[in-house]
DNA sequence: CGCACCACAATTTTT
DNA sequence: TTGTGGTGCG
């Protein structure tokens, strides 16, 4: 009923091959929600001219009506949820789905596959992987995990890290995956062009590929690989999938590898009902082997496939679209594509240059301050970077001003060392022949068995071609292990208890347990440093994870558990009930959206990011994610800059992105700057500065100019662009050197102040701290903060 | 064996 | 600026 005649198409045209290019924001996982409800009520109803023979007059008038009825006539053939697979990328996105469709169907809605491509595979293989020579209780290595295995290698083998970085190996080997190739393969072809770097890559690769099946481990390219292998090999396996999976969707399709377009060849190969949704423009995992050509040839590949486009935006306002649409139209290789949206036009985009990252990150600050006293809450404003080394000035800025943040990336808990440990013990409990996990934990917490022992025992293994566990378990039958054997059979008839233990009980009283016959937190309790009380509270929490684990998942085997750890991100748990700001990069920020959207470091070398910089391939794929992080924005963009920033110690200076001039100029505005300490010339404030004024413009015109100069006078400095022959003579005006912060002359505990966001408050404390000083205030309305005068006192007022 | 110290490198994005 | 890995000492 609410969807626009395309969505409605897309909802309905239900068999065969279908290809949905959805642009950002065009309510494309409405349409997958109401699709999926479609196929489960109405089968192919609403995509078959078919009549039932029993369909007389009487039934059709039926069906002309509201009546429930209606609903039954008009289906032909409804599907079970289970028959339906919808893939997508990332957990959070398949858990949508899941919630959406439980919404609207109830319970039922759970037996919907919707799940990433990573944990399909996952439960593929657990029920086949036997065929394979794996146990259906094989782990997963994440990323840390193989970059040691790979270092690991080198070490063994005496390779030079230097000529052989173990990142450049990962990625080669992971290049070699997608292609499918086995280490027999791979060697033949490096053998075929004598090429001395493959032939050491394809050295390695074997190895690579050697060790972690003699884990019993999968590293992520293996669950897509091993299940197309099984697919390929086992023609009865892959009939068993096609025929339980009537419909196939795929979302963000424009990110599928080859071996993910493949595994959707192959397990929608019975009946084509496969439904691809994606956005060419929108293709920013190219790195890791996305081949926009999956999506770009679709059409080709599948004659009879119908293609429905969604260009109507309902996200972002219309300057927002126009932005985002005249910066990707400088991309060559798209389908060519225009959003619209029938929104007003809205606010103009905002362009802020700072004097530097502090400034930057302190402007962002002072915006979303701005913004919560005006009414908005802080879960409106996502700030997004290209890389997640830029996130820490902007965390400082906003832990001073109080803003309550959270930030997404990388996988801080499950990195933790202390965190790692506990999983590798769960991991060698389930198979001690994962020799990498084994090292890690065999001496941790010490216990006389040092790398020396290690060693020897490893040699032994090889010798005999049998495990590392194997020979420690054995010890006191060598010579050489003399000395550790005894400390060595200890340890391994504690594991082997712990297994036992392990069968029979579910994983929390597995981890009980094991930190009971382990003593891995006494040993920290016993340092009783802060260090380590902060880890054994890590370790706790890491038993409230098993326990939500088994609830949630209903599953009480250690494997699952452990698979769902390494399929986890930091981005899963995201939740918008809390009241906070977000941080992450402009990757994670896909799907996601916001109301007030700052996108910082918009300089050339961050982003575009400096590897671009003359290879047109990648520029364009930069040029998507400028496309994708724009469009997150509903309300407003921000855009902000630095003129010099600090990168690896060095203070560099950059020019601004051509992102942001790809912008039309009608579509910015250079915005008022907030006035630096500005409090100074303020009529009535108690406050006084310490040293200058603060800017002398208030305002900070912005031509389209590329390259700063230097500036230093007072007030604010015209400079000329030097580096853009294009645009001859444009200029940028830029504010001038900012004054010193001002020291607080007469505010004092007891006093009454009205801060901008945070309303009317008592000074409850005020102390100093790094030449700065600490300011506690109580609020009436939002309870107590504690801020940086320094930074706070632009927005604080004596009352 | 554990710790402290030093040199050095490395910086993209993530399932 | 940060993190990592190696070395040498007690």
């Amino acid at each position: 009923m609410h969807l626009n005649p395309m969505q409605r198409e897309a909802v309905m045209a239900t068999e065969g091959p279908l290809l949905i290019l959805a642009g950002a924001g065009s309510g494309k996982t409405t349409v997958l929600i109401n699709r999926i409800y479609n196929i489960l009520m109405f089968g192919s109803g609403s995509d078959s001219d078919y009549v039932p023979e029993w369909a007389d007059g009487a039934a059709i008038d039926a069906m002309n009506g509201e009546s429930e009825d209606a609903a039954r006539l008009a289906a032909v053939n409804p599907c079970p949820p289970w028959q339906i697979l919808a893939i997508t990328f990332t957990n959070k996105a398949a858990d949508e789905l899941k919630s959406r469709l439980s919404a609207m169907l109830g319970p039922e809605g759970q037996d919907v596959w919707a799940l990433t491509f990573h944990s399909a595979c996952l439960r593929i293989l657990r029920r086949d992987c036997e065929k394979l020579g794996y146990t259906s209780d094989f782990s997963i290595y994440d990323t840390s995990d193989t970059l040691s295995l790979v270092k690991r290698i080198l070490k063994d083998n005496d390779i030079d890290d230097k000529k052989f970085s173990p990142k450049a190996m990962l990625s080669y080997i992971s290049n070699i995956k997608d292609r499918m190739l086995t280490p027999d393969q791979f060697s033949q072809i490096a053998d075929f062009e004598g090429d001395l770097y493959k032939k050491m890559v394809s050295k390695i690769y074997r190895e690579y590929a050697r060790r972690l099946f003699e884990a019993d481990a999968m590293d992520f390219d293996d669950l897509i690989l091993n299940t197309v292998r099984l697919f390929e090999e086992y023609g009865d396996v892959l009939e068993y999938w096609q025929h339980r999976f009537r419909y196939v969707l795929i979302d963000e399709y424009q990110d599928t590898n080859a071996m993910q377009f493949r595994f959707s060849e192959l397990i929608s190969g019975g009946r084509h009902n496969i439904c691809v949704v994606g956005d060419d423009d929108q293709s920013i995992y190219k790195f890791r082997g996305a081949t926009i050509e999956n999506i770009l040839t679709f059409e080709d590949r599948n004659p009879h496939c119908r293609t429905i486009r969604l260009e109507q935006n309902y996200r972002s306002t219309g300057t927002i679209l126009d932005a985002a649409n005249a910066v990707i139209r400088n991309n060559t290789e798209r389908k060519g594509k225009e959003l619209w949206t029938d929104h007003e036009k809205g606010d103009l985009i905002e362009l802020y240059v700072a004097e530097n990252e502090h400034e930057e990150a302190q402007y962002v600050a002072g915006q979303i301050l701005k913004g919560y006293s005006q009414g908005e809450n802080f879960r409106d404003y996502a700030v997004l970077y290209r890389k997640n080394a830029q996130s820490s000035s902007i965390e400082f800025a906003l832990k001073r001003n109080g803003i309550p943040y959270r930030i997404y990336g990388g996988m801080k808990f499950f990195e933790r060392a202390e965190i790692k440990d506990i999983l590798s013990y769960l991991c060698v409990i389930l198979s001690p022949n994962d020799n990498l996990r084994l090292e890690r934990i065999i001496n941790n917490p010490p216990r006389g068995i040092g790398a020396k022992s290690i060693e020897t025992a490893s040699e032994i293994a090889i010798k005999e071609g049998t495990y590392l566990f194997d020979v420690i378990s054995r010890a006191d039958l060598y010579p050489e292990l003399s000395r550790p054997a005894i400390r060595m059979r200890e340890f391994s008839n504690m594991i082997n208890e712990l297994k036992y233990f392990a069968q029979n009980n579910p994983p929390d009283a597995v981890f009980d347990e094991l930190l009971n016959k382990t003593g891995y937190v006494r040993v920290l309790e016993e340092k009783n440093t802060i260090e380590d009380a902060a880890r054994i509270e890590n370790v706790k929490e890491l038993k409230s994870g098993i326990i939500s684990y088994m609830e949630e998942s209903g599953d009480n085997t250690l494997a699952g558990y452990l698979a769902s750890v390494a399929l986890y991100t930091d981005l899963d748990n995201m939740d918008r009930d809390d009241d906070c700001v977000t941080l992450m990069t402009m990757h994670s920020s896909k799907g996601l959206e916001f109301p007030h959207v700052f996108l910082v470091g918009m300089e050339e070398t961050i982003f575009p990011g400096a590897q671009a910089l003359g290879d047109s391939t990648e520029m364009e794929e930069e040029r998507r994610l400028a496309y994708v992080a724009i469009t997150r924005a509903m309300k407003t963009v921000n855009l902000v800059c630095a003129m010099q920033r600090m990168i690896f110690g060095q203070t560099t200076s950059n020019r601004i992105s051509r992102f942001v001039e790809e912008i039309p100029e009608e579509l910015r505005h250079a915005n008022v700057i907030p006035r630096g300490y500005a409090f100074s010339d303020r009529a009535g404030s108690s406050y006084r500065m310490k040293s200058e004024s603060g800017f002398g413009a208030d305002y900070n015109q912005f031509h389209g100019g590329s390259s700063y100069g230097s500036s230093g006078q007072r007030g604010y400095s015209q400079i000329h662009s030097s580096g853009n022959p294009d645009r001859p003579g444009s200029s940028i005006v830029l504010p001038a050197k900012k004054a010193e912060p001002a020291v607080i002359s007469d505010i004092n505990e007891g006093d009454r102040i009205k801060h901008r966001a945070f309303g009317e408050g008592t000074v409850v404390k005020l102390s100093p701290m790094g030449g700065d000083y600490l300011i506690e205030m109580a609020f009436d309305k939002v309870g107590t903060k504690k801020l940086m005068l320094k930074a706070a006192a632009q927005y604080i007022e004596k009352i």
